[in-house]
DNA sequence: AGCGTCGTCTGAGCAATGCTTAGATTGTGT
DNA sequence: ACACAATCTAAGCATTGCTCAGACGACGCT
């Protein structure tokens, strides 16, 4: 009857290893992750996790892809409360930005190069359009006769916008100098001037 | 009389360094920067840029730092053709655009998480303030009687808008399913709407 | 039950990287 | 002329990503 520790298989190496991954990525950033060390917490060898991923491109894209599956939950249930259209857009952009802020290591994830380079947005792209998906439907039940294209741009101006702003302020190269110089208020603010034209 | 080559004193090595490293960055994208190629590219030891920078880091920082200046040099050319404010604005969006698209790898490395990190943030967030006043310095001519305060607001929400358009739509997650979707018209004129409120 | 197959894991190994250190070389100022 | 400081070399250490031959064990088939 062995332990269920230290069997020759571990049985369920690939969940254990992007859990590892989360936690290290979530405490320290992407650029202390190594896969050996992931071997390590895990323990098991050096090479074991080659045969649950390709490369280390190839968990850093799953990390991603649970991190915009998770953002399109929290965006989804920001807006089902159905309250008047206009604060729902605010509940929404709260939403976003409490996720950007909550865990801004893995937000950075989802936007750095090995994530955004072709092979990895096959995994990837799927899910940022879903999220995109989840904004369309927003506003399209604040104007509902607005047709679907300019639904798209809306939705792509207001992600940008957001995305844009925490970029900049929160992750980014301004975050020393204007710390919550933009709060929520004003974010807020400018998505609506962008949702409503 | 030496040849100029090979001297046991490069002479100028930290700008043969970066030179080097930006022309690595352009063409392959910040992963593929190592400083013993940048050493051996400079005909170097290995050891020889740790004289110049005190890591890898410092270096990012450095070419962050000129990218940076770069983009306020092209703002600063954009608007100074003094036409009517709403012109400015126009070829202002238009410069961002263009040197963001012109050396995306470079735009990327700008907002990686090696260079916002605190340390290198020393070295690039006064430029990248640099940017933003160049902005305002833009906004405030097409409103003069704008108070400094809301002028920096809408500059950071015209630099966000911008800079989260480009980073979903040309570097990032978005860029296979709507590459040029949103046009330089669009983010015009989602700009504009910002710019005026 | 016995057997074979296939997926999983090991352990050794290779090339490359970031960074450090001791010491050689050269230019500069007094 | 001489000491000093800056620059460069060469060797080395620890770590990493990735590969590969082979050990191990769970599972299905006869």
């Amino acid at each position: 009857m062995p332990t269920k520790e230290q069997n020759y298989h571990h049985g369920a190496l690939r969940s254990a290893l992007l859990e590892a991954a989360l936690a290290t990525v979530e405490r320290d950033g992407v650029e202390a992750l190594s896969f050996r060390q992931l071997a390590r917490i895990a323990n098991v060898s050096p090479g074991a996790p080659y045969h649950h991923f390709r490369d280390k491109n190839e968990l850093l894209a799953m990390l991603a892809r649970r991190g915009f599956e998770a953002l399109e939950t929290e965006l989804e249930r920001a807006c089902s409360a159905g309250s008047d259209p206009v604060n729902c857009i605010h509940q929404l952009v709260e939403a976003y930005l409490r996720f950007a802020r909550s865990s801004p290591k893995l937000y950075a994830l989802l936007f750095i190069p090995e994530v955004t380079r072709p092979e990895s947005l096959d995994v990837v792209e799927p899910q940022a359009m879903a999220c995109l998906r989840r904004l369309q439907a927003a506003l399209a039940v604040m104007d509902p006769v607005a047709e679907p294209p300019v639904l798209r741009e809306r939705a792509l101006t207001l992600w940008g916008l957001l995305h844009g702003l925490v970029s900049l302020l929160d992750i980014g190269p301004l975050t020393r100098s204007l710390s919550s110089v933009v709060d929520t208020e004003l974010a807020a603010r400018s998505a609506m001037k962008l949702a409503l034209a």
